[in-house]
RNA sequence: GCACCCGUAGCUCAGCUGGAUAGAGCGCUGCCCUCCGAAGGCAGAGGCCAGAGGUUCGAAUCCUCUCGGGUGCGCCA
């Protein structure tokens, strides 16, 4: 239990109290009352807005039921001062012992500070990443894989059960242009002179090995042939290879999902019949015609009565087609069928998606609503694209030729670590410049680094405190931190109420943002050495300060470690 | 035409699901730096949170409208 639900629950027990004793109306609504650090340090420890938000439903003023509050507060063992500030926020000073003891219980918890049980073993499925199997991952997939990765870390870290879902898209025309690009590189190895591969098929190399295996398994059984007699091996061959290429790259980043889901296995258990149906019986599916598109019309079109789900009813601008007048299932009525087989599997479903998407985010909100009848929350993160720098100039590539920047690439030029925190340090929603030049580079402006840079000192403290002999065997005696030293603990106490909210929230990049407030503050406390050598950390002639600091400095160092953890990254013991 | 995302310091961005005097880095100005670990430190200037209404004890945050940017918009995936 983090020290604000610890207060949160006081707070309730006073205001039991109150109406108890009948200064405060009983039964009014508590909802609302919060228990936070206030933004201003010199406010206090903790403040709470009980008073404010209570004081009109209970008939009084937020200055008269603060004042009622106040010495309930004060009679707490952990409470210095309390005031009433404002306009009825109540202001908590807390012992120096909570947060020496709030020190110790990091050191206790160790990997394990910073745990929460928010999520109730709930059931989350997280589906990322789910780029088409049609070749190798480049870097418009990164930050989608390592925002869902980082949130699905996250949410387990918060208590939840999480599913690390990747969704095949291995049924629709593209998987086709796939097959019949392989066949071209199968009859390459078999010999054969193809020279340009045509528009529209794919080009890459990467093709080339499935070409052989293909050419070595089936010899020439193939060539001449009629698409009807190859096309489903090929397909199946292609996209295996793929898929394994796939997950080769999302290795390289640390990612490895749990399941992954086939869309033309959904199609094949006839999924799609089974949504259809239930649909249907609701009158949320109806055979009708497809309007037209508002703005400008194309000159082409023509109505056509199709199978439509009621997405309307949902919010949605238009109703959507499930099926093709060819009367196969549209990219949509499979993924309809599919969001309905991971619901039946999660109490929870997050899907992270690129902004390129966000023209279908409504339908599909819609569907789930209307399957799981409401009843299974679900959020579409949009991830926003990034922009490859180098050294401020924007990476050219170009599509057609193939030469995209694979991910790959990226990962052996500046590491795993850094690509990770990177893709991190921005709202996910917000555009991100990404310059292989800057995020390597060992400055203050690089966040990565300077996180990194603060836990690496931690560790060489422990280092040098043993070269240059300190004793620092023994039980530390915290109580000679100081107020400055013990404001770093305060800090690094926030620590879990981070995970709660960023977890709640689904929104990961406050972890980074966390670590470099925290890293910052770290490393200002150092600096404050260089003026003062008595602020030190290491104090040869006073073995006992030295142990009481070094506890400190470990105590920092175990939560960047467990905030880089959840962010995938793993901390640098010394900088090089 | 419609929908979605966005508009916060000169620049790049945070802002803890509605809290107190709106923050950080870069850039700018002025001092300081042979320091436990170089890859600097401290301080200062800089804002009508795009604009206008509304909701309430209280709004950068929620609602409506306007302006300005980005993206998407047929049975594609």
């Amino acid at each position: 239990m983090t020290l604000y639900a610890r207060f949160a629950d006081h707070i309730d027990a006073i205001l039991s109290a109150l109406e108890a004793e009948g200064s405060l109306a009983a039964g009014v609504e508590r909802k609302g009352v919060a228990v936070e650090p206030p933004r201003d340090p010199s406010h206090g420890d903790l403040a709470t807005n009980a008073a404010m938000v209570l004081a009109k439903k209970a008939g009084t003023s937020p200055r008269a039921l603060a004042d009622l509050i106040k010495p309930k507060l004060e009679a707490l063992d952990e409470v210095e001062s309390v005031e009433v500030a404002g306009p009825g926020f109540i202001n908590i000073r807390l012992k120096p012992d909570v947060w020496t003891d709030e020190l110790s219980a990091i050191l206790a918890g160790g990997g394990d500070y910073g745990r929460s049980a928010v999520g109730a073993g709930q059931r989350v499925n997280v589906e990322y990443v789910s780029a088409n199997p049609t070749g190798p991952m480049h870097m418009g997939h990164c930050r989608g894989a390592v925002v869902g990765d980082a949130l699905a870390s996250m949410l387990q870290y918060a208590g939840y059960t999480v599913i690390r879902e990747y969704y095949v898209n291995d049924a629709g025309g593209q998987v086709d242009v796939l097959a019949r690009s392989a066949h071209l590189r199968y009859r390459e190895a078999l010999g054969e002179n193809i020279g340009e591969i045509p528009e529209g098929l794919y080009p890459g190399d990467y093709l080339k090995p499935v070409g052989e295996k293909l050419a070595a398994e089936h010899k020439d059984a193939f060539v001449g042939k009629p698409e009807s007699e190859w096309l489903v091996l090929f397909r199946k061959t292609a996209v295996a290879a793929m898929m394994e290429m796939i997950r080769a790259d999302l290795a390289l980043l640390g990612i490895h999902h749990d399941v992954f889901s086939s869309e033309a296995e959904v199609q094949a258990a006839k999924k799609p019949e089974a949504a259809e149906a239930t649909l249907r019986a609701r009158g949320l599916v109806y055979d009708g015609m497809l309007e037209a598109p508002k703005g400008e019309t194309p000159e082409d079109w023509e109505p056509v009565e199709l199978p439509l789900f009621r997405s309307t009813e949902y919010g949605d601008d238009q109703d959507r087609p499930i099926k093709k007048s060819d009367g196969s299932w549209t990219y949509f009525g499979a993924d309809m069928a599919y969001h309905f087989q991971k619901a039946q599997n999660a109490d929870q479903l997050i899907n992270i998606w690129g902004a390129d998407h966000a023209g279908t985010v409504k339908r599909i909100k819609a569907a789930v609503a209307a399957l799981t009848e409401g009843k299974v929350p679900f959020d579409v993160k949009l991830v926003q694209m990034v922009r490859l720098l180098r050294g401020g100039e924007p990476v050219k590539m170009s599509k057609r030729a193939g030469n995209f920047v694979t991910l790959a690439d990226v990962v052996n030029e500046v590491g795993k670590d850094v690509v990770r925190f990177t893709m991190l340090t921005r709202k996910a929603d917000a555009q991100m410049d990404f310059d292989f030049a800057k995020v390597v580079e060992a400055s203050k402006d690089n966040p990565v680094f300077y996180v990194q840079y603060a836990h690496a000192r931690i560790c060489s403290l422990h280092r040098r405190a043993a070269e240059a002999g300190i004793d620092v065997s023994g039980v530390a005696d915290l109580s000679l931190l100081d107020a400055d030293e013990l404001a770093l603990v305060k800090l690094g106490a926030q620590f879990p109420r981070v995970v709660e909210g960023a977890a709640t929230a689904h929104e990961p990049h406050r972890i980074a943002f966390y670590l470099h407030d925290l890293a910052s503050a770290l490393h200002s406390q150092w600096n404050k050495g260089n003026d003062d050598p008595a602020r030190r950390f290491l104090q040869p002639d006073n073995p006992a300060l030295t142990r009481a600091r070094l506890e400190l400095a470990s105590g920092i160092g175990q939560i960047i470690r467990n905030g880089l953890a959840i962010m995938g990254v793993k901390a640098a013991q010394e900088m090089n």
